[in-house]
DNA sequence: TTTATATTCGTTAACGTTACCGTAAATTAT
DNA sequence: ATAATTTACGGTAACGTTAACGAATATAAA
């Protein structure tokens, strides 16, 4: 069959041989199943050990000809932010390269607006029957509840973007929260003087007590009050991702509020921030926010922006889904917890950076 | 043998059935070997064509039972310069998610100070028999001369780190050198001031004319001619790696020049100027220069270096093995050209970079 | 003791592709 | 005309692993 030479590698066939066994006593033991002896299964473990077996991936595909399926649930990007478009191409890329194996993957997108889409479609992945799962773990009881049933089910899962920790979880990728809005402290205080007052925003209809959006200011305070900072820091919250709602609310804000100097946003929603500034001829404020989006470069350009972090969304796709490869085709489990490196993309250097 | 239900994919069985051959002609056909008539042929390839036929590669590597080797050719890491530690954990993480699929990789290592040694580790790959090559073309005409070998012998290669254009190479992964050097530019002129002379460092045993340096003096040159900057920009050529040497051709050079506000290295050699400027109190001059590496962070966290300029180096490697193993095993071929994100890193975020 | 039921293990066909070997038919040489 | 050769194709073992099936032995129930 083959002009190959030198294959002098083992095999159940290799392993059988020596423990006067057959191949399908071997095979019972690599696979825990029952019907093998205490003392034969033992016999044949310690050789597969003194051998370091690694059993053809090729061969055992081959025959056990089952095609694996899994499940990406993420939220859908909308016109108003543009961010899950690249987590969602990293899966895509990631699919494309293990497709040929035999891996499928299925995408279910969610409105991060609404909370029972996540759950219907949570609900939707459960239903069919998938060996891994992807998620973006965005409403945390929900989340939850769904990690749970995939926990009985014997479903491995991996984060991205935010982590729910303790939850036994295959792997995270995506952004350590914090660091983040510790960094957007570091920033701040780069470029304002030590004296001026800041403003932290969030955006989000859905604004709980665990939301990831609360760790990243929770950075931030702690980068004041390590340093010392003597400035104010405001909060305001707004609770609807329309653009004339967060006007709105900062016109009210700023109506008693009049010495703010820097503006801090918690995620992509920046540039409705921007665009609000630009409006009322309050550019100079400095704004620093989050997400590498056209909408939000375009203000960066426009110096309306002067920082945006960046945590390589389309890596957490990408790597997510390779790590439940690895796991599921060469039982090879990925680092816990995998932080995404903090990018600042100011005007100097956008031009150059890869999402 | 299996519970498995849904499963109507095609393969070589059903080609020649449906062409009322047996599957050895069709086999024929798909790796083109004679022994066919040209009416079969032509009938089994527009069936192949109509069902659209992927060979399954775990029953095709199964069978012809061949293991595949990549060789690695790039610079040893010396301790006057880390860099190419990263670009080789790339590729040995690369080696070690493809080893499961037969791929081997050999790594050759040469001293990047000695043309000699690049050219007798490339003959020791050319007298094994590799599939596919990885190199850092860093010495242009034996470079050359080394791909043309591999052409002859069809063997792929791809560049990693510098490029040498219209060589048909499968891929390159590396900076844009030119925008590099571009970037440099725009940065220095960020935190100088206009009418500041800049001087312009290249430290190499080896700068010829084609140099991959010199491409990124070009950048440099370009941002300030197209920017019309008026401050001069004056360069010095370090023959030499050893810190003595550097030291004294600063030395000759300030001796005669006083006026200069930045320096601009453009390699991982910047931490060599860096311990200039602090032993002769001049770190309030403006730095920069390449590379994530320990003894420039060193400078950066003290101020001596103020920007360092990545090129996500273990990347390179990764994906640059990545490419050379979809292109033997899938017939996937890359892009030809991919520019690594040119990477900024000041006090401010290098805690976060990851190389 | 005989029969029924577990427990333990071996034989073997299949997964889809590759490529060696053999052979009938077509072509060329004698 | 027959013999020698070439062309065109079919049959089939093998790659290493899986798991269905059956058989043998041991243990429990009658």
């Amino acid at each position: 069959m083959k002009e190959n030479q030198e294959k002098p590698l083992i095999g159940v066939k290799e392993i059988a041989r020596r423990a006067n066994v057959s191949i399908a006593t071997v095979d019972r033991v690599l696979h825990k199943r029952s019907g093998v002896s205490k003392a034969t299964k033992e016999k044949i473990e310690a050789i597969i050990a003194e051998l370091n077996y690694q059993p053809n991936i090729f061969a055992r595909t081959l025959s056990s000809n089952k095609t694996l399926k899994i499940a990406a649930l993420l939220p859908k990007a909308s016109p108003e932010s543009a961010f899950w478009n690249a987590p969602l191409e990293g899966i895509q890329q990631a699919a494309s390269e293990i497709s040929p194996y035999g891996l499928g993957i299925d995408v279910f997108l969610f409105d991060q607006n609404d909370k029972n889409t996540f759950e219907s479609q949570a609900n939707a992945i459960l239903e069919k029957d998938y060996q891994a799962v992807l998620l973006a773990p965005m409403f945390m009881a929900k989340a939850k509840k769904f990690i749970q049933s995939c926990h009985q089910s014997a479903i491995p899962y991996v984060f991205i973007n935010s982590d729910i920790p303790g939850q036994d979880s295959l792997a995270y990728y995506g952004p350590d929260l914090f660091q983040s809005g510790y960094m957007g402290g570091h920033l701040l205080r780069y470029i304002v003087p030590a004296s001026a007052n800041v403003l932290l925003v969030n955006i989000s209809k859905e604004i709980d007590a665990h939301h990831h959006l609360l760790r990243k200011e929770e950075g931030v305070r702690e980068y004041f009050s390590e340093h010392e900072l003597s400035q104010e820091l405001h909060r305001l919250d707004i609770r609807n991702t329309d653009y004339v709602f967060i006007a709105k609310a900062l016109d009210q804000f700023f109506a008693s509020q009049h010495d703010i100097t820097a503006i801090f946003v918690t995620n992509s929603r920046v540039s409705s921030v921007a665009k609000y500034l630009e409006e009322r001829g309050l550019s100079h404020l400095t704004l620093v926010g989050f997400d590498f989006l056209p909408e939000n470069i375009e203000y960066l350009k426009t110096n309306v922006i002067d920082f945006l972090i960046c945590q390589k969304p389309y890596e957490q796709g990408y790597k997510g889904i390779m790590a439940l490869y690895q796991h599921l085709i060469h039982h090879i489990d990925p680092k816990k917890v995998n932080f995404m490196p903090i990018d600042v993309i100011s005007r100097e250097n956008y031009m150059f950076y890869t999402n």
